[in-house]
DNA sequence: TAAAAACATGAAACACTATTCATGTGAATG
DNA sequence: CATTCACATGAATAGTGTTTCATGTTTTTA
């Protein structure tokens, strides 16, 4: 597969490298994929146009590079906020917080990832089949644990990404609500009784 | 507000938009709206580029033709598949079935709708926040009928919509599944439990 | 410090797209 | 059947965006 990036090789380069991604998220943000150019973005760097091309081959290899670096971002942070929890119950708990309070700070990278579907339909599969896959094992071994009802994990990790999506779709992106905690506990509530068993 | 469509007087006419609307369907779907060109739709319904502009101003005006058309469509399908429902618990695992159905014929509705968080954000945001509001009616009554757990009836919406567009995405769209029983019956196990009061 | 490698420039070539409009055709009306 | 209205055409215009490349500058290497 083609690199995404062309690695630079000097601090000057690694600068410049963050420049444009930076004015790259921010634009992507406002405008969308689409309603940005290449201009737009070197404008935002205060690079050339030709600058561009020493670090990507086109647009779409910046938006791959930006959603991949996200989709580790993201996943890293509720793998660490998670990493202690006791019960899956509290994974779930502090997992959806978590989820929540990453995109409140990096509401770029909503928009990324649900504009993937557009842009580049295998990165937006990938990255929520990929999400899946992982989410499934932790629900397997719940299942194993007696914490989690016994149904299709794959249909309990769908549920469970749809409700977090939609819950940051419309307290994150639509309300810009300052906190999450009485909207977690809503959401808990429904999944204890639904999704968990109590021993 | 300015009209979305200027509607024709003949047959033929409505012919030629239809036409329209039938290709730019098919290309949304296949290409989404910002790699479609009115070149390409007038193309695909073979006209010259000029007589789009006899229907619409603009290719924004035709999309939010669209997004309304499937708007009134989706709403349709399920108010009338749910309106002899007795329960809340029937309602809601009848609206899930046919709206799972409905994407998976429609599935030009799915992408034109998520899309239309980058085409016009405010036809995004106005469709899903009222979707929720005509939802949370149908909560509020089932909680005053002691069906449904009283927790905030917005976030029992956006919980069951997350739920809807994830299965969705996943058994429409992904996996492109023949039949959603088994499915809609896991997620209905957990608002058994986790939503519905049993009396 | 000389040579090489990395990085930066921006004008120019090229491709594509939206939109207009003068002209023309088909259908309905009285 | 002549007039009018509705609809259709497609060439031309104007604007935008991508990408290349010859040239120049900075940094690293030997």
């Amino acid at each position: 597969m083609e690199l995404l990036v062309k690695e630079p090789k000097t601090k000057r380069g690694f600068e410049t490298l963050n420049r444009i991604c930076d004015s790259a998220k921010k634009l992507f943000f406002e405008k969308g994929y689409f309603n940005t150019s290449i201009n737009d973005i070197t404008d935002g760097a205060n690079i050339a146009p030709g600058t561009f091309y020493i670090y990507f081959n086109d647009k779409l290899n910046l938006y791959k590079y930006l959603l991949l670096q996200f989709s580790y971002e993201i996943r890293k942070s509720i793998s660490l906020a998670t990493r202690d929890c006791k019960t899956r119950y509290e994974k779930e708990y502090n997992g959806l917080k978590t989820y929540l309070d990453f995109i409140k700070n990096n509401q770029t990278a909503y928009r990324i990832i649900w504009e993937s579907q557009y842009v580049d339909a295998q990165s937006f599969r990938d990255y929520y089949e990929n999400f899946a896959v992982r989410y499934s094992k932790g629900i397997v071994e719940a299942q194993k644990n007696n914490e989690v009802i016994d149904i299709d994990p794959m249909n309990i990790s769908y549920v469970l990404m749809g409700i977090s999506n939609f819950i940051g779709l419309k307290y994150v992106i639509f309300d810009n609500k300052d906190s999450y905690e009485d909207v977690v506990a809503d959401v808990m509530k429904i999944l204890e009784n639904g999704l968990f068993i109590h021993k």
